[in-house]
RNA sequence: GGGUCUAUAGCUCAGUUGGUUAGAGCGCGUCCCUGAUAAGGACGAGGCCGAUGGUUCGAGUCCAUCUAGACCCA
């Protein structure tokens, strides 16, 4: 028989240790890459790896989303499915940029340009990469496992081939479309600024705040008023906006002037304006009139201007109601102008100054035009009030600049177009929680708006959009070879393979096409909004449809079962994904999305962030806390969708409370079943067939079922808090009632005949293993661990592995079968039973210790008194259990002992309320029953319900007595006062706390038992040493306890020997005379001199029984 | 300003289709156990279930409004 057929798993080991070996054990067993391997047959699961930025150092939200997407993969993966989890980067934008700008020290777009564009896209190219090490250790080391060999990458030619053909397949569905975008743009470095690095930047302002009058064309002497703090754009001015349900009213000026403006204003216009209106309108009225420009720099306009519209965006917060629309700058105005078809007029260049044409405010810069704007408009009276006006205004980050709202061309895919489909499609998805698909999802697909792929920036997949310069005529691209097939040329030299083109800035800004108008067709040098990336990974993560192979893999592969990522996607790469799938496909990228909160500093209750630097980095983390502990935290502590606070201290709970305990239960299983030389083997040890082993562990095989499938329920509906629950429960009960209530057999005597102990072991064997393979996908290393310490002793015929593909012991849990439950273990009634004793032990500990009766005091009796037969049909099948764990010679269930019960009735208004409800309203009415049902005597009464005698209950309401049946009765048994009696919810315990001379010897031994042990310990003595004893005691009953419960002691301690000693030097043996209180060692002889429980002194010597 | 979510014990969170006495873990206190022992167990204190109003015979649970927080968007 081997020594070694379970292998010990310190306890004491810093996990990082013991995690460092698995991931060797799995690098050397290539353990991901056969798990991958041996599923090929199997029915794909598909995940889709959302690709983080390498640029940045990952931080705890990482490791959260990391953890959950591994689990479902490994799950799917032990169920049999084949699950590939291609890695990804993604590598293009503007935060890349931005990192590598700070580098070399630049501010703005002419910084860069002047820096060299090349050389700064290699910078970028490296930059993304800076931190890949950090993010493949922290992958591997939280156990994600994850294809980090063969990741795909955003900016790599292939990629960006597949993105070309995206959106060249989206123009050619006439999705891909030209308009202006107004964007906060900083006039230095001539660029839109994202809203982030807009909300970096806000100072307070004083701005002039300026009410003019537009003069209305076919009513004499009747203007228009409006607002606005940015006089430069009034020459840009085409229309006026009012509100929809705003009501305006004409005023009359002391000059006879009148003015339109919204009544709710007038108040703040009382000055100039101090009489009554003449007449209120309503929008429709006004809209339509048509007013004299103020300039008429643009010349002759195409389409309509200068003309009142209405406008939901208008309020009356401000100003006069009265919007002053001006397409060229402001979001509003754009939406307006294409509303109304109204004239685009632009009279600013991207530098902020005025363009040529418009007059002597050409060349100047805006905000030095505003008061000559100004000046120009009061001698024309057009200036109805003028003001300074403070506010906090956005100005530009980097430069201090105050940015302006500006209108640029762009790219837009029309997302609006296939909004309907859109929607329906999403409602297909399995969204978790529901919510998000529903809420903030669905809410935003149905606000949906166009999607502006184009950045005017540097770093990321080029527009694939060539112009020509003669005719205009676009020409969209699809991959670098379709630019060699169309005879693209580089510095006038012919392409001859598309291996020549680098498909980034500058590179690609020299391919010229030419058009068939014999015109130059060159590229639009906008990039495309890298969420285009990473939501084209469906397809590009191949390199889809160009890279041979591909177009089978991507049909393999999509759509996607699974994916997830943390709720700030949800408008983000959800949403990406979506639309593009949508766009060319007509299908979901994926069929369920799990979403999860973030992460929070728990200071600060802030998420953590890429920006906010302050967190700990995770491989300190994982140093010391180890990858099962903040996985299990994780998932035992986050709800789908909710933020979760990061502590220390609840991972360091997650390790004590959940993994320390397995590893306990494993230990002390290793140990002692070791000593028994335990082998489940086919001809080791004794085998107990199922039938025949103790209730206990029917109990304990029973509710592994139960737990296997719980855990299988909450997994396939992806409720990994719920599956977390679960194990809780489990690992919980196997811990604290399994083998607590196991001990005595784990240590009494390994005789073949001793069927309980054989019976416990191959249980407790059996109980672990598929604890091993349930905690397999939530903490993988330990799982493995315990997995292999549990089998890999007993050589490939062994028994376990029952759950193995092929029947034998696999060399990693991973690469076993995640069990099913089997029905045929379950007994529902034994479960049910066990739950019922473990609430009747811990009401009788509660007894005791109201008592002051510690449980090593054994008691004559249990009285236990339950409200309803079933209960007690339930207990009685588990006296003895409840026996051994409350140490009483007998329980009894009883249903005659008045004098420690009270009763109390009630009706069960769950069932009663909704025959009765109506006649008795109200707290009052209900009491009105309750008092009735009461004053029948709640003893007569709980009599009837127990032998189901309808009760006749007359609540004298004037409306007759009326029939209760006694399902619609609760009985509620209370303890009388007293010390010896527990209740709950129903259930008595009742202690008998009479002591005979038997039970007070019993409990004396129990104490010289513990004082044994203890010295057995103290000489730190194998646990299955033999021993001999001797002892000496003045005490009369002390002595006469150590004599009668000789034989007893010395089974339980496993002395070959025991004496009672006529003096303590005949004890001791030894001339040593002075024995007190604590233990010591004297050569070969340990021992105590301790009083014992006020029965005076008890001198107890221990000698190893080998050691003559 | 709009949207989504959240609010239950000192802390972190459960709470099934509305039903009588709202639970767990941690922390705190008391005690037990002492061959899983640098573990383990029991008990106790601690709650107007964010506020107000409504629906209902009955609301922690459903509805409305409000307050506070998180996140997304403007």
């Amino acid at each position: 028989m081997a020594d070694n057929l379970f292998l010990p798993l310190g306890t004491s080991r810093p996990p990082r240790e013991s995690e460092r070996e698995v991931l060797e054990r799995w690098r050397r067993d290539r353990v991901f890459l056969e798990s991958l391997e041996r599923t090929k047959g199997g029915k794909p699961f598909v995940f889709y790896e959302g690709p983080p930025t390498a640029n940045g150092t990952p931080h705890h939200g990482h490791v959260l989303t990391r953890v959950v997407k591994d689990l479902f993969p490994r799950y799917k993966t032990m169920d049999g499915f084949h699950v590939e989890r291609k890695a990804g980067w993604d590598t293009h934008g503007l935060p890349v940029e931005t990192e590598v700008e700070k580098t070399i020290g630049s501010k703005r777009k002419q910084d860069i340009e002047a820096y060299g564009v090349s050389r700064f896209i290699d910078l970028c190219k490296e930059s993304v990469w800076k931190y890949k090490k950090e993010w493949e250790q922290l992958t591997e080391r939280i156990g994600f496992w994850l294809d980090l060999e063969n990741p795909y990458v955003t900016y790599s030619r292939e990629y960006v081939d597949s993105v070309w053909w995206a959106l060249k397949t989206i123009w050619e569905k006439g999705h891909l479309k030209r308009g202006y975008k107004s964007l906060a743009w900083c006039p230095v470095c001539q660029t839109g600024l994202s809203n982030a690095e807009v909300g970096l930047g806000y100072q307070e302002v004083a701005d002039p705040a300026v009410t003019v009058a537009f003069k209305l064309r076919d009513t004499e002497n009747t203007f228009v008023l409006a607002w606005t703090t940015t006089p430069w754009t009034l020459p840009s001015n085409v229309a006026l906006a009012v509100g929809p349900a705003i009501e305006y009213g004409l005023h009359e000026a002391p000059d006879g002037r009148r003015y339109w403006l919204a009544t709710a204003r007038a108040a703040a216009y009382k000055k100039e304006l101090p009489g009554e209106p003449l007449e209120k309108k309503l929008v429709k009225d006004l809209v339509g009139l048509r007013y004299e420009p103020l300039y008429d720099f643009h010349g002759k306009l195409e389409k309509r201007a200068h003309v009142v519209v209405a406008g939901d965006f208008v309020a009356t917060e401000d100003g006069t109601g009265v919007v002053h629309v001006a397409p060229g700058f402001g979001e509003d105005d754009y939406k307006a102008a294409l509303a109304n078809d109204l004239a685009f007029v632009q009279l600013v260049s991207p530098d902020g100054t005025f363009k040529e044409g418009c007059g002597s405010f050409s060349g100047k810069w805006i905000k030095d035009a505003d008061p000559e704007v100004l000046r120009d408009l009061k001698e024309r009276k057009l200036v109805f009030r003028h003001e300074q006006y403070v506010h906090d205004y956005p100005h530009c980050w980097r430069t201090g600049t105050p940015l302006i709202y500006y209108a640029r061309e762009a790219w837009f895919v029309t997302t609006t177009a296939v909004k309907d489909q859109l929607v329906s499609l999403n409602r297909t998805i399995a969204w978790a929680p529901e919510h998000i698909g529903t809420g903030r999802f669905g809410q935003f697909l149905e606000e949906n708006r166009d999607w502006n792929v184009s950045r005017e920036r540097y770093w990321a997949t080029p527009l694939p959009v060539w112009t020509c310069e003669k005719c205009g005529k676009h020409r969209v691209v699809g991959s670098r070879k379709e630019l060699v097939l169309l005879g693209a040329t580089l510095s006038g030299k012919k392409l001859a393979s598309a291996d020549e083109i680098e498909p980034h800035r500058p590179h690609v800004d020299q391919i010229v096409l030419a058009c068939a108008c014999s015109g130059r067709m060159v590229r639009d040098p906008a990039v495309i909004d890298c969420w285009f990336d990473s939501g084209s990974m469906p397809f590009a993560q191949w390199g889809y449809p160009h890279v041979p192979g591909s177009v089978e893999k991507f049909e393999r592969n999509f759509p996607a079962s699974f994916i997830c990522e943390a709720i700030d996607q949800t408008r983000g790469w959800f949403y990406t994904l979506h639309a593009i799938s949508t766009l060319l496909f007509g299908r979901v990228a994926y069929e369920r999305c799990l979403v999860l909160g973030h992460v929070l500093n728990p200071l600060t209750k802030k998420k953590y962030s890429k920006r906010d630097k302050n967190y700990t980095p995770t491989d300190k983390l994982l140093d010391e806390h180890g990858a099962d502990a903040i996985r299990w935290f994780f998932y035992s502590k986050m709800t789908p969708g909710q933020p979760v606070l990061w502590k220390d201290e609840g991972v360091k709970d997650a390790r004590r409370t959940f993994l320390l305990k397995i590893l306990n239960v494993y230990q002390f299983f290793q140990e002692y079943a070791s000593i028994d030389r335990f082998d489940p083997r086919p001809g080791g040890t004794p085998a107990v067939p199922l039938p025949e082993r103790p209730a206990l562990d029917r109990w304990a095989l029973s509710s592994a079922e139960t737990t296997t499938r719980k855990v299988r329920e909450a997994l396939d509906s992806f409720d990994f808090h719920a599956a977390a629950l679960a194990l809780e429960d489990f690992v919980d009960a196997v811990s604290n009632w399994y083998v607590r209530r196991s001990r005595e057999r784990a240590w009494s005597a390994a005789s073949p005949g001793n069927r309980e102990k054989w019976a416990f072991w191959l249980t407790l064997h059996s109980v672990l293993e598929r604890l091993s393979l349930l905690l397999a996908p939530f903490v993988p290393f330990l799982a493995d661990d315990l997995h292999r310490a549990l089998l890999h002793g007993l050589g490939p015929g062994g028994p376990g592995g029952t759950e193995s593909p092929d029947g034998r012991v696999q060399k990693s849990v991973h690469l076993e079968r995640y069990p099913k439950p089997d029905e045929a273990r379950v007994d529902r009634g034994l479960e049910e039973r066990m739950d019922l004793a473990r609430r009747v032990a811990a009401l009788g500990k509660r007894a005791r210790t109201d008592a002051k009766l510690k449980v090593r005091q054994p008691l004559r009796l249990a009285a236990v008194l339950l409200s309803s037969s079933e209960d007690e049909a339930k207990l009685r099948d588990m006296l003895a259990v409840v026996e051994e764990e409350l140490n009483v010679k007998a329980v009894e269930i009883s249903s005659s002992f008045d004098k420690y019960v009270t009763f109390d009735v009630f009706p069960d208004w769950k069932s009663v309320g909704k025959r009765l409800g109506k006649r008795f309203r109200g707290k009052e009415g209900q009491e009105v029953l309750n008092a009735a049902l009461r004053a029948l005597g709640p003893r007569v009464v709980a009599a009837q319900v127990r032998d189901g005698k309808a009760i006749s209950v007359d609540p004298k309401d004037g409306q007759g007595a009326l029939l209760l049946e006694p399902a619609e009765v609760l009985v509620r048994l209370s303890a009388q006062e007293g010390r010896t009696a527990a209740e709950e919810h129903g259930v008595v315990v009742v202690l008998d706390t009479f002591l005979d001379e038997g039970l007070r010897l019993e409990a004396l031994a129990a104490e010289v038992r513990t004082v044994v042990q203890q010295l057995r310990k103290f000489r730190q003595l194998p646990y299955d040493a033999r021993i001999r004893l001797s002892c000496f005691t003045e005490s009369e009953t002390l002595g006469r306890a150590v004599k009668e419960r000789g034989e007893w002691l010395k089974e339980q301690t496993l002395a070959v020997e025991l004496e009672l000693a006529r003096s303590p030097d005949a004890a001791l043996a030894a001339g040593v005379s002075s024995a007190n209180g604590d233990p010591r060692t004297e050569g070969d002889v340990t021992y105590q001199n301790i009083d014992l429980a006020e029965e005076g002194k008890l001198l107890v010597v221990l000698r190893e029984a080998s050691a003559e």
